[in-house]
DNA sequence: ATATCTGCAAAGGATTTGCAAGTGG
DNA sequence: CCACTTGCAAATCCTTTGCAGATAT
């Protein structure tokens, strides 16, 4: 089933409406590399459709979130970034507090850290919504 | 050395000066179990001065920050936390997603978490700025 | 003396919301 | 039909900033 398809029924099932605005949104997150700010989604978008708001744009954006169609990721600074999922897993990510680089972290690295967690506080960890701040090795080279 | 001794050093190193301000901010944030927002920190410091400002919270709060006598949490949601440091190091939290709880872990509990990130991707992780969100052990019993 | 600080008030900026008109199913 | 959506504009909310007078050293 095509990522429209299962959009077109995940909202169904919930008593929403496919519209041309939400189908257009969900196309311009398919298409992006990484993560986008809302404004920088907002700017593709309205380059096709003109008429779209950057309210639209945040209203889908929490729609797609709570459907796990996308990942909300916080920064720390002031604005949010957003990643396209679609049908595959959140994933951790590396902060470089340095020069703000994102790098992708896969599950299965952080498993012993999820044993530990489990066994010492009781806390299920939510990896999908990790980001690990620090320094990456080009930063730390540089100084 | 006490802790107002110490932060009166560190100011003066950078040419920065002690006011009345900075000390009454100073204390209360050292009688704070746990963490503070600045709005409830401007409530308990406006009670003693009610010249005080909120900005000079924000100002106090950030000069306190660059010197690690405080932590900026980051929640996720809107408000920014506060922990008074002091001279311990700061620590990793562990936040609750469904009751919001924030929970001290221990450094060392992380070693591995640090091993493994260096070794796969030379990532030196910053574990006294790492917050990891997830479920607690009451809210999963809850459900 | 003088560079740093403060209180005040106003601005900032990402995000949210109220509302009336529009539209999907 | 009619509940859900949208565009528009205004509001939010925490936080930051400009400025002139006050103050630490």
């Amino acid at each position: 089933m095509s990522c429209l398809e299962k959009f077109r029924q995940l909202l169904h099932e919930r008593g929403f409406r496919l519209t041309p605005q939400r189908e257009l949104i969900l196309e311009a997150l398919h298409d992006v590399q990484g993560c986008i700010t809302a404004e920088a989604l907002y700017e593709r978008v309205h380059g096709i459709d003109p008429g779209i708001d950057l309210a639209t744009i945040y209203r889908t954006l929490e729609l797609l979130a709570n459907i796990d169609f996308v990942k909300c990721i916080d920064t720390g600074h002031k604005e949010k970034l957003w990643q396209f999922l679609g049908t595959t897993q959140p994933q951790p990510h590396l902060r470089c507090e340095a020069c703000g680089q994102l790098i992708d972290c896969r599950q299965e690295e952080l498993a012993p850290l999820r044993e530990a967690l489990r066994r010492r506080y009781g806390f299920e960890p939510n990896l999908g919504h990790l980001t690990i701040p620090g320094t990456c090795l080009q930063c730390q080279k540089a100084g």
